[in-house]
DNA sequence: TTTAGTTAGGTAAACGATAACCTAAACACA
DNA sequence: TGTGTTTAGGTTATCGTTTACCTAACTAAA
């Protein structure tokens, strides 16, 4: 004999002695139903351990107190934390978070969100790259709530969320700039990450104020150690090498700090190195490194609330939170060893 | 007027002249379809950007082609790593993989788990507590495929993939003891965690074996590194402090290197440290630690291609795949100070 | 020509939960 | 006593997809 199918409403009703949607009645607290016949339900409920069904559930109209959260990747500690922040935020309101991550092929991405979208979560967390406008217009006419995060791209309707990154850039660089830092460095980030351009474009303004802007200064990145390493070797191989990087990313920073070791270069002594993020790393690899906190608990609050607000049909349409910066200074930045010229 | 419905088989099918069940076919590659019609189904679905609703084909009874996975969290980087590599293995055979982090309350973390059960995944990865024996009896009946990752607790037919733990701690005490260490400190990992357990074991009996087993050289630990923190205080603070303290995860070893710095010591002139699971700042904290790798990669693919299996309909009942760990020797750990007695 | 098999596609039913509607009884009030 | 209102719970239909089954036409073999 096979295995029992899984307890369904009629399995409890029958066992009540009542309808199927009576049984639904009382579990969901909708109707009129007699105290005893609320207890007879309960009881037959529990004896079976019955859960409602999430698609049937979902495939009627019903809630499934599900929000679906879509992240580029989860290895990076930016978004495992915003992940978990998000997590922890819809479990306080009730409902499960399930996180998926980004597929390469931006074709079948899409095709993934829109099936996530009817498919079984009552709203969305999208971390979107910045190309992606014309599929938002698409998004924008989903019946699913959808809340953007860190989205830095074209126009949309869709209720945005993200934490600032130019005036912290700005904030860190002037920071490097009083230490009397002339030649600083710049690691980018992702290619389509609009954290990555606001960061690069914070960069290039405050090093053009200051009539310091030299391109060959400037190295491709993508958020990881090893673009970060092989970024600060190119930098550090040159003539003049910078007497600061500022790396995109805390990441790419530890990949610049080896890159120093390498070249028995000392931090800070020798050159300053700064970072974008303050994960938990930033904090524990010596000397600590200097770099920007970026507001993950505010950034993951906000958008749950958001997006339950608008699971309860209220109108979130064109809102915009933006969380400010935070320069951390840690030991890994200092005066350069030549002093001003 | 309110945006319109999503797509439906319908809507395909009225555009492209057909029944609704021919489009069905048609995107299933089921049934005998003309070319011709094909062709025409194929257009209107792409035209009005057809994907099918997840929760209505899981009801049926198809494949939602999405495994789910449930990890105690995703902060520390071996669930990261884990869950990106069976994202990975899952990606590879055309599954999305969905990620749910357990929740704290035990009841609620089962009707949860029920709840994914039929809900929408094709098949589970349960990354489960050893606590929850009379629990798996329950999931052993689910008609959807289970596959337990990291399980060391009581009996179970489901089938389970995990790293060893015994022996890679085994020849890391070994390493320690041939270094000339016979004070070794050892902090415990989670209450209810299976991998934790084994840790524990290898070190009692290595240091039974050795004659050198010393209750008071045991802390208690959660994985964390404010527990390592705590834990190496109050190893150290002893009149006698252990030359070595060996952490069952890397982030508490990280923690023991604080404590160290915080009294001064030199790692490993003044004390050797080692931990468990090669994360990936273990070789970037200076001076690298040693510690012992887990075979994340080949747990995380074995899962996926099991679960794949059992989805297909393959017997998996009572399977147990275990790979082995990996000493990995950095600076760390060297022989001890004082010249053996 | 008859029979059997294949092809193309349609119809009906089912998955499980629930909203909308309905019935019947009980109750209140004039 | 008659009329409206509330209460308790059942009936029906529906969400979107897929499986099982059916029909009709065409083809091939006997």
């Amino acid at each position: 004999m096979r295995p029992r199918a899984r307890t369904t409403l009629a399995d409890v009703a029958r066992l009540a002695g009542v309808s199927a949607v009576t049984v639904s009645k009382v579990l969901n607290g909708k109707g009129h139903i007699s105290p005893e016949t609320q207890e007879k339900v309960q009881r037959a409920a529990a004896l079976l351990g019955y859960v409602a069904n999430t698609a049937a559930r979902r495939l009627r109209g019903g809630a499934t107190r599900i929000l679906g959260m879509v992240v580029p990747e989860l290895v990076s500690p930016y978004f495992a934390e915003l992940a978990r922040a998000a997590a922890d935020a819809a479990g306080r309101c009730g409902y499960d978070l399930g996180l998926f991550t980004t597929s390469r092929d931006p074709q079948r991405e899409r095709e993934r969100i829109q099936s996530l979208l009817g498919g079984m979560a009552d709203g969305l967390l999208l971390v979107v790259p910045v190309g992606a406008s014309e599929f938002l217009s698409t998004l924008e006419q989903s019946q699913v709530p959808i809340v953007l995060i860190n989205y830095f791209g074209g126009a949309t309707h869709l209720p945005v969320v993200r934490g600032e990154n130019y005036e912290g850039t700005v904030a860190l660089l002037h920071h490097l700039l009083a230490l009397g830092h002339r030649r600083i460095g710049f690691i980018g980030g992702a290619e389509h990450s609009g954290q990555a351009k606001e960061r690069y474009r914070a960069y290039r303004e405050v090093m053009r104020a200051a009539g310091l802007w030299d391109e060959t200064l400037v190295q491709p990145g993508d958020f990881t150690r090893r673009k970060g390493l092989e970024g600060a070797r190119a930098l550090l191989g040159r003539p003049s090498p910078p007497t600061a990087i500022f790396a995109g990313s805390d990441l790419m920073a530890f990949g610049v700090m080896e890159a120093a070791q390498e070249r028995g270069l000392q931090v800070p002594a020798d050159i300053s190195i700064a970072g974008f993020d303050d994960s938990p790393l930033a904090s524990l690899v010596p000397p600590g490194l200097t770099t920007v906190a970026h507001p993950i608990a505010d950034i993951a609050e906000a958008a749950v609330r958001l997006l339950l607000e608008a699971i309860e049909g209220k109108s979130v349409r064109d809102q915009l939170l933006e969380f400010p910066s935070r320069l951390v200074v840690r030991g890994s930045t200092a005066p350069p060893k030549t002093p001003l010229p």
